[in-house]
DNA sequence: CCTACCGATCGGTAGG
DNA sequence: CCTACCGATCGGTAGG
């Protein structure tokens, strides 16, 4: 079987659906919602445009994938990451959370990205299923932060709505002006890590490997 | 002379201009680039759309000026904050500066809300003016992070590019959450103060008053 | 998954 | 600041 052959095959199983998502993840991250359009789309996966009707109802179906898709991939990964640092410091486990996040913004996929981008300029009120899906993922936060307090690793004495809004805030406009190579993930987590939790005298050891990749 | 009258002198006599890019910014904050039509403007001022072209030469044109008043509006707003709480202690000073950035996004005025909504989902490169307004107005806080880092209320360990990206991306992110009457914004920059400045033993009078309706 | 088509709307221009 | 108009493009549909 040619590789011709075998994405005729591949995409009439059902894999276009997921090269038509790819696509569009890629697109509404760059573009957002109403500078990326159908034609685009489909341009890009290698169809018509009015095929991508035999997938999806509406643009607004892809994009609500999409978006929904790409909270879920932040999600999953800050979970794993929580559950490998489980028994580790409260402290670690924020940076890896952190790290997680940021990952997820500025790694190889495209979906939380564009879940943001698209999100975040939400013209119209998202979808009742974004909502939702938002909403679970913030819990893991909301989790987190309680815990964090009640380690001291964040002050108690903050408002924990305020500390959430705050740090989501800051991680999510990286993707304003992250850029790889001026800083590195990992880096920029402990850095970030270390702005908002206390006791900072146990991170001389961090500090001096984030700081100087940090500040490059 | 009337106030009708006075409105209608001061949109003949030039005043349209200053109208419409007041429109302009109102549907901009909450349409972003593209949802905010030309005929949506022109309809909102009252004239018709061709007209616009009498006072701006493209939709680019009128959109970057909205984005670079925005700017400038803020920028004049936290470096009024600074010279009122020039002798403070510099934990005032920047509580006073992140106030005023707030206000600034938050306020009557819905030209720096616009400005980060249309820069932040800049789908194409911002033009060189944009850019020059917008790093002048970085500027004030790379000032003020430096004083602060050398003062001791901001950590010195930490990167001032990082603090500054963190701190600035946590507060443009609060035009996707903040309601006026959840928080208001005296309370939410005491909270953001406290977050990352050192000195915490110092606010116990501030928490009694932000706490509670912060987290209302 | 395709060809062919549609009404609506976009930013912008001509000419006054 | 207006009327009148334009080519381009949008998301979506008909019918296969």
């Amino acid at each position: 079987m040619s590789a011709v052959e075998k994405q005729a095959v591949s995409q009439s199983e059902g894999g276009s659906r997921r090269l038509i998502l790819d696509t569009a993840a890629r697109l509404l991250r760059s573009g957002g919602y109403h500078q990326t359009t159908l034609r685009e789309i489909a341009e890009a996966v290698g169809i018509r445009k009015a095929s991508l009707y035999y997938h999806f109802a509406s643009k607004e179906e892809i994009v609500e994938a999409v978006v929904n898709d790409g909270v879920r991939f932040v999600h999953e990964a800050v979970v794993a990451a929580l559950a490998a640092t489980e028994s580790a410091a409260p402290r670690k486990r924020l940076e890896a959370a952190i790290g997680a996040h940021l990952t997820a913004l500025h790694g190889n996929s495209d979906y939380t990205s564009a879940s943001i981008k698209v999100f975040t300029f939400g013209e119209n009120p998202a979808p009742e299923s974004v909502r939702g899906v938002r909403r679970v993922y913030e819990d893991v936060w909301r989790g987190l932060i309680a815990e964090l307090q009640a380690a001291g690793t964040l002050s108690a004495r903050r408002s924990p709505d305020a500390l959430r809004l705050f740090l989501l805030g800051a991680l999510n406009g990286s993707i304003d002006w992250y850029r790889p190579g001026r800083f590195d993930v990992a880096a920029l987590a402990a850095e970030f890590t270390a702005l908002i939790a206390h006791g900072e005298q146990g991170d001389a050891a961090l500090f001096d490997a984030d700081a100087s990749s940090a500040s490059r």
